[in-house]
DNA sequence: GTCTATAATTTGATAGAC
DNA sequence: GTCTATCAAATTATAGAC
C-alpha cells in the first residue's frame, strides 16, 4: 500500500473516464471502445471490472446521485433559518450546475426514460434521499409568523431548482438564442449567485 | 388528390413517428425499427424516404424547431405591453412544455452535443430565429419611465424559460424528490401557470 | 411505393496468451 | 491484471421482386 496517490487504480480511472463520458455523450451515445480510450486503458478491461455496459452506466450514475445527494442532505438538515437555507440551496445548486453542466441532462434523461427503475436506485442509495420536511416545516413556520405569504413550499423548491439549473444546462441554446459570447454569458451567470435567492424571498416575503 | 384526409401519406406518417420516437428515446436511443413499427410500415421505406437515420433527425428536428420559432415570434413581435408579453410568453412556454415534455430536453441535448452545427441549423431555417430586440427595447422604455428596476432583459429571458420549462421538463424527478403524485404534481403545475408571470413581474417592479 | 430478404457495419462481449 | 484477437448480437442500410 506505498502505491503512489498520483496514480489512480484503474477501476477509479475507468469510473472517472465512464462518469464523462456518460454525461456528455448519454446512456446510448457513449460507446465502450470512448470510454477506454479516455481512461487509457483497453477495452476489455472495462468488462473484466464491470461486467457489461449497463452496469458500468448504473455504477457511474448511482455514485454520482449519491455525491449530489449527501451534498444536499447537509445543507436540508443544516440548522439555518429559511432565507438563510434558500441562500445556501441556490448557492449549491448554481455551483453544481455551472460547474458540471451535464449532470442534470443526465440526471433528468434517465429518470425520463425509466422512472420506476431510477426511484428504485435512488431509494436504494446508502446515502438518503434528500428529505424536505425539515424544508417544510421551516416554510410553515415563517407562514404563520406572518413573516411571508401563504405559498406551498414544493413551488419554492420548484422555483429554486429552475432558477439555479436550467440556464446553466442549456448554456449552449442559451448563449445563441440570447446572442452572448461565451464570457457574457458566464457573467451573467455570475450575476445569478447573487440575485436569484434575493428574488426568490423577494417573491414569498411580507411587505 | 382526391385522397382522404384521415390517411396520412407515408412520409408525414413517419416524421410523425419519428418526432415521437426521437423526442422519447433521443438520437442515439431510437431505433429505425422503433420508427418503422410507430408509423406501421416497414423500416425499408424510412430509408427509402429519408436516406438515412441522420437525414431523418435532421428532418425532424429542423421541423421541430421551425414550428417552435414560429409559435414563439409571433409572440416576441406582437403589439404588447412588456408586461402583458411576459404573461403571454409564460403562458406560451407553459403550455408546450406542459403538453411537450420531452421536446425541451430533445433540444438542449442536441444543441449541448453539438453546439455548432446546431447554431448552423438554426439559422438556415426557413422561420426566423426568434429575435428578443423588441423585447429588449420594451424593457429598457420601462426602466427609462421608472416603472422597472435597472435589470438586463436577458436575466428576464432566463427565469422566465427557466420557471415554465423546467419543472415539466423533469416531471419524474420532481414527482420523486417532492413525494408528489401525478394528480398533485399536475395541480402544481397548473397553479404556475398564474403564478410565474406574477412572480417575474413582482421581483422587477418598482413599488 | 411497398415489401422481404440480406448485406454491411457498428459495437458490446469474451477467449486465451502473457 | 492487462493485452490482442475474435466472436456474437444488434442495427443501419441496400438489393431486388412485386
Amino acid at each position: 500500500m506505498v502505491k503512489s496517490a498520483v496514480i489512480q487504480d484503474t477501476e477509479a480511472k475507468i469510473l472517472a473516464a465512464a462518469g464523462e463520458v456518460f454525461r456528455e455523450k448519454g446512456r446510448d451515445g457513449a460507446k465502450m471502445q470512448e470510454i477506454a480510450d479516455a481512461a487509457g486503458i483497453n477495452k476489455a478491461m472495462l468488462h473484466y471490472y464491470f461486467r457489461s455496459k449497463d452496469q458500468l452506466f448504473e455504477t457511474v450514475f448511482t455514485q454520482a446521485a449519491q455525491h449530489f445527494f449527501e451534498k444536499l442532505n447537509g445543507i436540508l438538515n443544516a440548522d439555518k433559518t429559511l432565507f438563510e437555507m434558500i441562500h445556501l440551496l441556490c448557492g449549491a445548486y448554481l455551483t453544481m450546475a455551472t460547474e458540471n453542466p451535464h449532470f442534470p441532462l443526465f440526471i433528468i434523461g434517465e429518470s425520463n426514460r425509466n422512472a420506476e427503475g431510477f426511484m428504485k436506485k435512488i431509494f436504494s442509495l446508502k446515502a438518503k434521499k434528500p428529505e424536505f420536511t425539515r424544508f417544510k416545516k421551516l416554510v410553515q413556520d415563517e407562514i404563520n409568523l406572518g413573516h411571508i405569504n401563504n405559498v406551498k413550499p414544493e413551488q419554492i423548491i420548484m422555483n429554486i431548482l429552475s432558477l439555479c439549473i436550467y440556464p446553466a444546462m442549456a448554456k449552449p441554446m442559451m448563449k445563441m438564442g440570447l446572442g452572448l459570447t461565451e464570457k457574457e454569458f458566464d457573467s451573467a451567470i455570475e450575476e445569478r449567485k447573487q440575485s436569484i435567492a434575493d428574488l426568490i424571498i423577494g417573491s414569498i416575503r411580507k411587505n
